[in-house]
DNA sequence: ATTATCTATAGATCTATAGATAATGC
DNA sequence: ATTATCTATAGATCTATAGATAATGC
């Protein structure tokens, strides 16, 4: 049952963007069996395409964090702040509370992959990068932008992961508009 | 090797204790061969004090939180901002960066516990006490006190959750900085 | 007699590896 | 001939239970 080189390079490809989806989804507990299960293959396959499981979370990691800060990147003819605007309100939203297979890793994954170093490295650059991004769409006093836009990171991230442990509880709603309503996020949205 | 009631009730109390810190330190994921290890026991006396290991889990958050919110609880003679302020400057501190065992259970379980509903119900239930006791302590316009609250709750617990993911990078000690220099911080701590 | 704890184990995971299979690519 | 995938399994977990043991508490 072998396939052809591209296929292959596909099915490796498939794996991380599973294992993307199901680790935001279920945690980095989720096994490397029902992983390859959803992409169509069995788990003794695994080991050709990656050296263990912990070199596939990191990639995936880093593969969804790479994909939420181009969503963030310039785009010819619309202004920087915008972009960031709008980011921001998504990442404010009950669809991404809703959907954290495709949401931030940083908010699905943060507090546990603290633990495991190499997870916690791919979640901590994706991180920078976000706060790097915030801070050059925000413009003005370099230092000040720096530093507003890694506190709205901080504030953005706790606010999700506290919605979400909210289940159907009041905070979850109250915690985005809380957020949503503080001086700096409300300067941006409301422009 | 029986032990007396007054005995077995300290084993009991002894089994949440430990748990809360393992739990903590290591996440949901930590056994419970290991959890009564740490108490001195084997694993096989567990089912006599807990149903199972999820009420066990459940109990120990709770109490953590229960713990943590009377920290903030009105001392005779004491101002009550001045309670609050000490508990938002020791939580954004390197020693609770460093003591996860001994911290805020949202941020150190925060996003693992969010997919299991006896402990999410736990944490949103300490969440929400911590809100509670945090707008009370503000004082002002209780509307705005509550929102506040809210949004400073999100934004420790972010900063405490992306700070413990950067290991030693800069990012670090600046999402412990650029919380604590945010204006509502700032008017809170500059006190 | 009751019961807190222990030993032992069932049954279900999980990561990783070994060896077989069958299709690709030379 | 090479190699992508599969089957099968080793070895190490984990939660939970059954039954034995021995000390408490009546």
């Amino acid at each position: 049952m072998r396939k052809s080189r591209e296929a292959a390079a596909e099915s490796r490809r498939a794996i991380v963007e599973t294992a993307a989806a199901l680790l935001r989804e279920r945690g980095l507990g989720v096994g490397l069996t029902e992983i390859m299960a959803a992409v169509g293959m069995t788990h003794g396959g695994f080991y050709r395409h990656f050296a263990s499981k912990e070199a596939l979370v990191a990639e995936a990691l880093e593969q969804a964090l790479d994909e939420k800060a181009a969503t963030l990147a310039p785009q010819p003819g619309r202004p920087a702040r915008e972009a960031l605007r709008d980011y921001v309100a998504l990442y404010l939203s009950q669809a991404h509370l809703d959907h954290p297979e495709k949401g931030c890793p940083i908010a699905a994954l943060g507090s546990e992959a603290a633990r495991s170093p190499d997870s916690a490295r791919a979640l901590a650059a994706g991180a920078e990068q976000l706060a790097a991004c915030f801070a050059k769409d925000l413009g003005g006093d370099p230092i000040e932008a720096r530093r507003q836009a890694v506190a709205m990171l901080a504030a953005m991230v706790g606010a999700v992961v506290i919605a979400r442990a909210a289940g159907d509880s009041p905070l979850r709603g109250e915690m985005l508009d809380a957020v949503r309503a503080d001086p700096a996020f409300r300067a941006l949205l409301d422009d």
